[in-house]
RNA sequence: GCCCGGGUGGCGGAAUCGGUAGACGCGGAGGUCUCAAACACCUCUGGCCGCAAGGUCGUGCGGGUUCGACUCCCGCCCUGGGCACCA
């Protein structure tokens, strides 16, 4: 818009010293400086947080991208900031700093696309977000901001990785121990090898191979989304629904690769446990333990003609009965071996054999089929049910029956033993396979929906509810008429007798795939020897630092070639000599990087300690800031604030991270974060015109009920904010026009914390016109001198005083800063309609509860009000509870149910004297009409309510 | 499909141990100031009927409990999010 272009209004027509966007602005930058300067909000070093107790307030912290903030980005910034600061206060030791996620992808794309190295990138991004939010005022701690990209930092995250690395899950003690004590036990012959033999028997590469199989942290061979295109593995969010690549288009396969794991479903029971013991969002528990899903069950073993025994897991053994055939997943072991060359029968149904001329090629065929398909295809193929015979027959053990094996994708590999006693009467995708193929359908529960409960043929569904059991007895065992639970329980206990099967808990989370094929991450501190055995750089080595490369770019190779991650081609980092313990050799580095969560998995323990060079963490200083207050407490961050979008998987790895450390001793809290808060989002409206093309939302104007692009219709809608949508709205703009204390203060009045809502930028001004009103009821807007007066105030402005100060504590200390906000408006549009000057026992409490909010027009207001100490330290005012009693209270009258008047009596006025007085009301014996009063009802303080008789 | 949230004026929201629905803010209308505009300030602002006094309807929909229901109970509808072949 072309405002500059015009003659610039009379500034003298704006009193000189009005609380406007531009002396906001002065007043900022000059309290930020002194800030700075006298280093008030550095946390000292200490552990000692005196008698108002320690508090330790984390944000998530950002990844710092090229396209800077947005007004929807520092929200939760902008709260525990206003947080923090009333809880210093309030007397605590606050600890808040913000440091920096800066390891990740599109610093590294942009460096494949321009050459620029990513740290260069990511340091000028740092630089800008350091700019915009210290605009913003937030009292961090700025000598403890650390970025995962530091190389004081990654030490630490290589340092934790070997000690997961060097950790091994010792089940019978339930926790994580040095794998020094797994070769002792293996040693002392306490703990079997995998495959049985004696420790002294193995060769090296075989107790390699013994440990790793224990280790925390090991490599395996496991599908993977492999895209040779990009020469990397990608995560399944980087697959489109096509199957393809996001960045590229590139076809992605399913394929087995060694990458590392993170044994992290070790802890699957105490990750689910533990959730009980946190004070988080009840959702965000919801979705973790749907995440980890825990479920009881039962292993059984079927036998299989001329094979080991076949095991299955099913929870639901009470329908074994009408297990009418054997599935197993294609990538079951079993079928390796097993599969034979012709088909065992000759009359077999065609469609059992998918048109091949033995098992082993429909076998070969369905496989090959299943592994070109993404993990997204899989699951989305779920219409048509495939499955072929494997040429296999297996036994029920209960029936006796010879049963076909079936090999389909619907059964997972990763879940349970990859293979499942289908039931196809009471169980929906078995019903539809069978169905498919023409397998039998055994009922064996009672169906109570009207359907014939013993003869499936006119089934359109399977039924997998309860109801009796039926047809499910052998001559050892009978579950006939039983309920579902209790036939669980009978067959459970029989299959246990029989030695043919166990109750087993299963989980479905899986180990945490943690390499990556890609250069901007941390470096794994491992070293292989000439035989491939992996070894862990000494920790006095560390940080194993990142190369500079000049390639950037995964490796296009074929398609069966391993990938090249941009740090093989590193040759002379990668090819290193070093004596670990039995002379100097030649090693070859790890050159896979960590995933981006490693840097978030504990950076909340940096925090406490960021210039420590002995160690991640000083224990004592662990023990002081996060460490358990009593009997059941898990310890950690006291207030943790972010976006619900890390409700599992940042979430649940910093958790695993920081119970490893825990049972090794390291720390003296059992969960990273004691209590946690997820802030909404703030969204914004986007436009498009006619072609659906966006339009700049700062440009689009409301009128006659429609939306108006330089007088072109455009559509409305909601979405993120940004520059795609072009409706991005920068801080920095809000600060220039108005001030960052009012964008505090808008962001945190516009609605309660968790709750997303749209920006609105017209309103801001509403919030720039509470500080402006503020301003003049304190201070004369020409000269600036305060206009507040020693004189005490009246009884009825001491009474609201008082009354919002008790209100605001309130609030404030259930992070409703909305209603608090309110609460100050009302006091403050009190002293306008007085219009006399405002007395100084008023003023100060004031300014004291806008500190917080903000603290820059605090700030400036408290010193000119005399006080030369600044207001962050300034204790928060406390209410007299002998002003919050009020001297009359203030009954509505409702008769028949509505109000109909009301009456003020001094307070402490008895029942009887208040249904007099309200009887007597004109309004209510008007609404009476001559009838007869059936019932009074007073609620002491609240209302009367008035019941006529009836008729 | 399953599991969580959430539906209140034109808009963001307030009020839930059941007790005057719409605090506070935006927007809107009118006014003051100004040559004028912007800023600022003042008044009004849920719908309908009414000159007014007042009446009446009203918290997604339909029932119920109660002197009294946004709040509790039953049955629906809509919507945001998460998970999704987990045997």
């Amino acid at each position: 818009m072309a405002t500059d272009t015009l003659p610039t209004p009379a500034e003298e027509d704006v009193p000189p010293q009005r609380y406007s966007g531009l002396l906001a602005g002065e007043i900022e930058a000059r309290w930020q400086a002194r800030w700075a300067a006298d280093g008030t909000f550095v946390v000292p070093r200490t552990t000692d947080a005196g008698p108002g107790g320690k508090f330790f307030l984390m944000d998530m912290f950002p990844y710092p991208s090229d396209a800077g903030l947005h007004v929807g980005h520092p929200l939760g910034y902008i709260a525990t900031d206003v947080y923090g600061r009333y809880l210093r206060m309030t007397g605590h030791t606050v600890l808040h700093t913000l440091g920096y996620d800066a390891y990740g992808l599109p610093a590294e794309q942009y460096a494949i696309a321009t050459g620029t190295h990513p740290r260069v990138t990511t340091e000028a991004n740092i630089a800008r977000y350091r700019r915009q939010i210290g605009r913003l005022g937030l009292a961090h701690d700025p000598t403890r901001s650390v970025a995962t990209t530091d190389e004081s930092f990654y030490r630490w995250t290589q340092w934790i990785f070997l000690q997961i690395y060097g950790s091994w899950y010792d089940e019978t003690q339930g926790r994580a121990r040095p794998i020094r004590d797994l070769i002792a036990g293996y040693e002392a012959g306490e703990l079997t090898t995998p495959d049985g033999r004696r420790w002294s028997e193995l060769s090296s590469v075989e107790r390699a191979a013994a440990l790793d199989a224990r280790r925390l942290a090991y490599r395996s061979k496991v599908p993977v989304n492999w895209c040779p295109g990009l020469g990397t593995v990608l995560a399944n969010e980087e697959v489109t629904a096509e199957g393809r690549s996001e960045i590229g288009n590139f076809p992605v396969l399913r394929r087995e690769l060694t990458q590392w794991m993170m044994r992290i479903t070790a802890y699957a029971d105490r990750l689910l446990a533990d959730l009980d013991r946190l004070d988080w969002p009840e959702s965000v528990k919801t979705m973790q333990r749907n995440w980890i899903g825990r479920s009881e069950g039962v292993q059984i073993l079927f036998p299989v003609e001329g094979q080991e025994p076949l095991e299955v897991f099913t929870t639901r053994p009470d329908t074994l009965f009408g297990a009418t055939y054997v599935v197993v997943a294609p990538e079951h072991p079993l079928l390796d071996r097993a599969v034979p060359e012709a088909w065992p029968d000759a009359d077999l149904p065609e469609r059992w054999r998918a048109g091949e001329a033995s098992p082993r090629r429909a076998v070969e065929a369905y496989r090959a089929r299943v592994a070109a398909m993404s993990e997204r295809d899989r699951q989305a193929a779920t219409g048509d049910r495939t499955g072929v015979f494997s040429g296999l027959y297996a036994t029920n053990p209960a029936t006796g029956e010879r049963i076909a094996v079936f090999v389909a994708d619907y059964v997972l590999a990763g879940y349970g033993t990859g293979a499942i006693m289908a039931v196809p009467a009471h169980d929906q995708r078995d019903f539809e396979l069978a169905r498919a193929l023409d397998l039998p359908i055994r009922p064996v529960v009672a169906a109570g929906d009207g359907r014939d409960p013993r003869d499936a043929s006119s089934w359109a569904d399977a039924y997998p509810g309860a109801g009796e059991l039926i047809c499910s007895a052998n001559g050892h065992v009978s579950l006939d008429g039983l309920g579902v639970d209790e036939a669980k329980r009978r067959i459970v206990t029989w299959l246990e007798g029989e030695g043919l099967g166990a109750a087993r808990v299963t989980y479905k989370l899986r180990d945490w795939l943690f390499s990556r094929q890609r250069y901007w991450g941390e470096p794994f501190p491992i070293v292989y020897d000439d035989e491939g055995v992996a070894h862990p750089v000494p920790e006095t080595m560390l940080p194993v630092t990142l190369p500079d490369v000049d390639d950037y770019r995964p490796r296009a190779t074929d398609l069966d070639a391993e990938p090249q991650p941009p740090l093989s081609r590193a040759e002379e980092w990668v090819q290193v000599t070093l004596d670990l313990g039995d002379g100097s050799r030649r090693y070859r580095r790890e050159t896979n990087t960590m995933p981006q969560w490693a840097g978030s998995c504990w950076y909340e323990l940096r925090y406490l300690d960021p210039d420590n060079e002995e160690r991640f963490v000083d224990p004592e200083i662990e023990r002081f800031w996060m460490g358990p207050r009593d009997g059941d407490d898990t310890g950690g961050v006291d207030l943790y604030v972010g976006g619900v979008e890390h409700a599992v998987l940042h979430l649940l790895y910093s958790r695993f991270w920081h119970k490893v450390l825990f049972d090794l001793g390291q720390l003296s809290s059992e969960e990273p974060f004691r209590r946690l808060f997820n802030q909404g989002y703030i969204q914004a409206y986007a436009y498009t015109d006619r072609r659906g093309v966006h339009v700049r939302a700062d440009e689009v104007v409301e009128r006659d009920g429609g939306f108006w692009y330089h007088d072109e219709p455009v559509e409305r809608h909601y979405g993120k904010m940004g520059k795609s949508l072009k409706n991005g709205v920068s801080p920095d703009e809000m600060c220039d026009l108005y001030g960052a204390d009012t964008l505090r203060l808008y962001e945190m009045a516009m609605g309660p914390l968790d709750v997303s809502r749209p920006w609105e930028t017209r309103a801001v001004v509403g919030s720039h016109r509470f500080l402006q009103r503020v301003w003049r009821n304190l201070l004369d807007e020409h000269t600036g001198v305060p206009t507040v007066v020693d004189e005490p105030p009246d009884a009825e402005t001491d009474r609201l005083l008082h009354a919002t100060i008790a209100a605001v504590r309130t609030e404030m200390e259930h992070l409703r800063f909305n209603t608090a906000i309110a609460r100050l408006i009302e006091l403050n549009n009190h002293l306008t309609a007085q219009a006399a000057p405002v007395a100084r026992a008023v003023a100060e409490p004031l300014v004291a509860m806008l500190a917080p909010f903000a603290p820059h027009a605090a700030e400036e207001l408290w010193s000119r009000l005399g006080h030369h100490r600044g207001l962050a330290f300034e204790p928060f005012p406390v209410a007299d509870p002998a002003k919050l009693v009020a001297t009359t209270v203030t009954y509505p009258v409702q008769v028949a149910g509505k109000v109909r008047g009301s009456l003020e009596v001094p307070a402490g006025s008895d029942e009887q004297s208040v249904r007099d007085a309200a009887l007597a009301l004109p309004k209510v014996r008007r609404a009476l009409a001559g009838r007869a009063v059936a019932k009074v009802v007073v609620v002491q303080g609240r209302i009367v309510s008035v019941v006529p008789a009836a008729g």
